[in-house]
RNA sequence: GCCCCCGUAGCUCAGUCAGGAUAGAGCAGCGGUUUCCUAAACCGCGUGUCGGACGUUCGAGUCGUCUCGGGGGCACCA
């Protein structure tokens, strides 16, 4: 059991004694910002007092003056000020922590709250007509850690991306693809246009493209440019599986759109109408979206009898259902986020419950070159890809940027600082202290310094830095959950900033190898438990732990 | 016009979901630390209208209303 649940547990036990009514105020345990007020603060007695309309010290005194926690978890309670009760961790619990990191190691800091239920994640999901661009790298980071921590948490999370391989901007495409390959061979004719899809990339995928093969083509599908449209889908889908590879970013699944037509799109619309919430006007069947407080309606299929983008999407999320998740969640790209009421009415229309759809947007990237920021224009084909990036300052650091902060704020890329291989860049920072830590391992190695696992009398470590990093390995577990369920990746971040910098405020003050084996031992056991912990963090977040620098 | 996101230190951001103890980091700037396990480190130096106003509260960066500024969304496009 985590601390955290005995200190839980024991508090409600004081309040049940106390005679304080239970379950009327949420139990809320935090960490106090200040070293003084302890390991572990909570408000309860502040909330109760609120309830109560008591004075708050009072509350708090006798639910300290009644709680009894065990005395190898806690060492001392204290009440301060305005009611808050302080607690401070006994010396023997985190002692037996450290050696918990050392026996689960990896598997150090996750849990099974998530009951092995069937969650997913649906990220990047970027239309396969172009290459990846900076956002959707923004959102491989930021998806692929939350996939992460679900499954550190013991969900049966898995990653998808849903591919929009079918549709108009399909045709489109094909269209810009057939202008290039005939301007190639030279058999434009005057009136023909460009199309949608002006890039450079398109060009190169005409080179690919013989005489035969565009003739074939043409032949065969004339004016709808079928055949190149799917040409160039697949084409640049395999670049940008190729380019979330080389981020080290992987999905268990690429669902493509095409496969829901017609059979499935069909069923989602009958679902609607049956359900009642579907009419026509115009010609064209719309969804009363509006009826869970959508700002419009929205139409389902067009008065040309084609179904739009949005009746695919709800044919999509009902194969979710049906493919048994319990949850899924959403990444939306900045300029989706009106998507989100049409989509909550579609998931509930499908029977789904009422949490069962979570839409998470992911916030703009605007790259800076120093101060300045970088102006993209998709349409003129002037931007730069996710693989340009990720060549341009490093994976470890492109993705570390993208988790520092929070998932929907916007984000200014700074390429300048991020190019920087200094103590400017925040990464390198965490990877130092993991690499400082396996430095020190071989040095103690070398020096025949041991680090016994069993023996170790760990009570030597007594030092405030010490103690300090090892409340720090303690809550790591608290940090992990916390991010997964509120779905934060950023904290992991914090978290394991704030342990690097805890770890090399310890290696400055105190030497590790030294010739008392006991002490040497002890801080060995200490600094490797933190290498752990620091390993498993960046393990979550996908980024390198290096073991020299 | 309606809706959503953002507005906290010179800069970039935590903290807002669950209201509480003197609002925190990083970077930039200034000064210091190495005969000793990696100085990509450590230590010291912060007078912030938490955009503003009003309200709820014993208590508001946090909740509510209004307002100002920035971004985005309001297609029978995807």
């Amino acid at each position: 059991m985590r601390f955290q649940e005995i200190i839980e547990r024991s508090l409600t036990r004081a309040l049940e004694s106390a005679g304080f009514p239970e379950g009327e105020v949420k139990m809320i345990l935090e960490k106090p910002r200040l070293k003084e007020h302890g390991d572990i603060c909570t408000p309860i007695a502040l909330s109760l007092a609120k309830v109560l309309k008591r004075n708050p010290l009072e509350i708090a005194e006798l639910i300290a003056r009644a709680a009894s926690f065990p005395d190898d978890m806690v060492a001392s309670v204290e009440i301060a000020k305005p009611g808050y009760i302080n607690l401070k961790l006994a010396h023997a619990a985190l002692v037996r922590n450290l050696r918990d990191v050392d026996k689960y190691g990896d598997d150090y800091g996750s849990s099974d709250i998530g009951g092995g239920r069937k969650c997913q994640v649906e990220y990047v999901s970027a239309n396969p007509t172009g290459p990846l661009v900076v956002v959707s790298a923004r959102a491989a980071a930021v998806g692929s850690v939350i996939v992460n921590l679900l499954r550190n948490v013991g969900f049966d999370a898995e990653g998808e991306y849903y591919v929009n391989d079918y549709g108009n901007q399909i045709e489109a495409l094909g269209k810009s693809l057939r202008f290039r390959v005939r301007e190639r061979l030279g058999l434009l004719e005057s009136e023909e246009e460009i199309g949608a899809y002006p890039a450079g990339y398109v060009t190169e995928l005409a080179a690919g493209i013989s005489a035969e093969q565009a003739a074939r083509w043409d032949e065969r599908d004339g004016e709808s440019c079928t055949s190149y449209g799917s040409y160039a889908t697949e084409a640049i889908l395999r670049t940008i599986e190729e380019d979330l590879e080389f981020f080290g970013v992987r999905f268990d699944n690429f669902f493509r759109e095409s496969c829901l037509h017609p059979a499935l799109v069909a069923e989602a619309l009958k679902i609607v109408e049956d359900k009642g919430f579907a009419y026509t006007r115009e010609g064209a069947v719309h969804f009363e979206t509006t009826r869970f407080g959508d700002e419009k309606d929205r139409v389902l299929v067009k008065s040309d009898g084609n179904p739009t983008y949005f009746l695919g999407d709800i044919a999509y999320h009902l194969t979710k259902l049906r493919r048994g998740y319990e949850w899924v969640i959403d990444l939306l790209g900045p300029d989706h986020h009106g998507h989100i009421p049409r989509m909550k009415a579609a998931a509930s229309v499908l029977g789904a419950h009422e949490r069962w759809f979570e839409a998470l947007v992911v916030g703009w990237v605007r790259l800076m070159e120093g101060k300045k920021p970088i102006s993209m224009s998709k349409r003129a084909g002037e931007f730069i890809t996710m693989r340009e990036l990720i060549e341009d300052v490093g994976t470890d650091v492109a993705k570390y940027f993208f988790l520092m902060r929070r998932t929907n704020s916007p984000l200014d890329f700074d390429l300048q600082l991020a190019r920087k291989q200094s103590d400017e860049n925040p990464v390198f920072y965490v990877q130092y202290a993991h690499a400082r830590i396996a430095s020190v391992t071989r040095f103690a190695e070398e020096k025949g310094a041991v680090r016994d696992r069993k023996d170790t009398d760990l009570s030597v470590l007594s030092a405030a830095e010490e103690r300090e990093l090892m409340v720090h390995l303690m809550f790591y577990p608290y940090v992990v959950e916390g991010a997964a369920l509120s779905r934060e990746p950023h904290r992991l971040t914090s978290y394991a900033k704030e342990l690097a910098t805890l770890f090399h405020q310890f290696y400055h003050k105190h030497r590790i190898v030294t010739d008392d084996a006991q002490l040497s031992s002890a801080r060995l056991t200490l600094a490797v438990a933190t290498m752990q912990v620091l390993r498993n963090t960046l393990c979550l977040l996908g980024v390198d732990a290096p073991k020299s620098m």
